[in-house]
DNA sequence: AACGCGACCTGCGAGC
DNA sequence: TGCTCGCAGGTCGCGT
């Protein structure tokens, strides 16, 4: 499910449920969702109890929950305390971070159960919930950041990033993405548009989904080599993942129910806003409205999907070299 | 450096 | 009804 404008919506829902609460308990259910934890279930919680959660931060697609240190959780300044570790959250393909009351019946695929510190009118659970286990939850320390800049999207940013989302470039939507540092690295790329978008150490939080709709926005096909692209057109399909994502996030948080973060907008926003992806067979729409009939072409690529206007978006010619 | 895989998982719908 | 196949929004690590 999640790519950037998910998580976000995640991140927002969360934060204000569990900004300066403690952790209480720890119930891990599939030790498989805490893959990514070396030390095992027994030093995760352990870890876990006691500590209180500073805040909510995100970068593309990682998730994080800096901590204070257990045993200095009694502190008042639930917001400004310092934070030497995170607990970190991926959603993978099916990952849910849910809030729920202590009577709900455990969800199918509920993995990992967090206990928190009473508050008034909130639930008590943060569940983590996935079907297919591709995401998880661990511990990981937070270090500075390298460009002087937050080390993610947060209620409070601070220039601490999580150590195992370090490698993860900042998103288009991040105010301190830089195009220009981008398209640098664009363009010392030999490789195709779509592997690039989709590579989270050069721009994150687009995936699949979103790398389809904003090729198709900027007009521009999936191989389209990277080390010749103009900086118009590296420009305009950066426009048109931020343009998808922001009304994605729109749309979302539709989703968000107040009682737990509902990972279930899809349906809502997908099936009226996709303009590639999923369309096979359909009509081109921009080129509909030219009058031109055009169906949407799924082919495989980097073993999976891709959605492209044969017309609009036309397969670069062979490059042969210029000299 | 880049790429192509496989691995990690469960569940759903289509087709037989 | 039950089986197999292909498919699903992600990431990591290996070999070439």
């Amino acid at each position: 499910m999640p790519e950037l404008p998910e998580v976000e919506v995640v991140r927002r829902g969360l934060v204000s449920w569990v900004r300066g609460r403690t952790i209480t308990g720890v119930d891990v259910l599939d030790p498989r969702s805490l893959r990514r934890h070396a030390l095992g279930p027994e030093d995760f919680a352990g870890n876990l109890e006691g500590a209180r959660v500073l805040d909510v931060v995100r970068r593309g697609k990682f998730l994080w929950l800096p901590l204070t240190d257990s045993t200095a959780a009694d502190r008042g300044d639930a917001g400004t305390g310092t934070a030497a570790v995170a607990l970190m959250a991926h959603l993978g393909m099916s990952g849910q971070l849910l809030m729920q009351d202590p009577d709900v019946p455990d969800e199918k695929h509920l993995k990992v159960r967090l206990r928190l510190s009473p508050a008034e009118g909130m639930p008590e659970q943060l569940r983590f919930v996935d079907q297919r286990i591709f995401g998880g939850l661990f511990l990981t320390s937070l270090i500075p950041t390298d460009d002087g800049g937050p080390g993610g999207l947060a209620e409070t940013p601070l220039p601490l990033i999580a150590e195992e989302a370090s490698h993860i470039a900042r998103d288009p939507l991040d105010p301190y993405f830089s195009f220009d540092t981008f398209y640098g690295r664009l363009r010392a790329r030999r490789t195709g548009l779509k592997r690039a978008l989709l590579d989270q150490g050069l721009v994150s939080g687009i995936g699949n989904i979103y790398a389809d709709e904003a090729l198709w926005l900027a007009k521009l096909h999936y191989a389209r080599p990277t080390d010749t692209l103009r900086r118009a057109d590296a420009e305009r399909v950066l426009d048109a993942a931020r343009e998808v994502m922001t009304d994605a996030l729109a749309a979302g948080g539709t989703s968000f129910d107040s009682l737990y973060v509902n990972v279930n907008g899809a349906s809502g926003y997908f099936s009226r806003s996709l303009n590639s992806y999923g369309r096979e067979g359909q009509e081109c729409r921009r080129c509909a409205a030219a009058g031109i009939v055009s169906l949407i072409k799924r082919e495989q690529f980097m073993n999976r999907s891709s959605y492209t206007c044969p017309v609009c978006q036309p397969r670069p010619r062979p490059s042969r070299g210029r000299w």
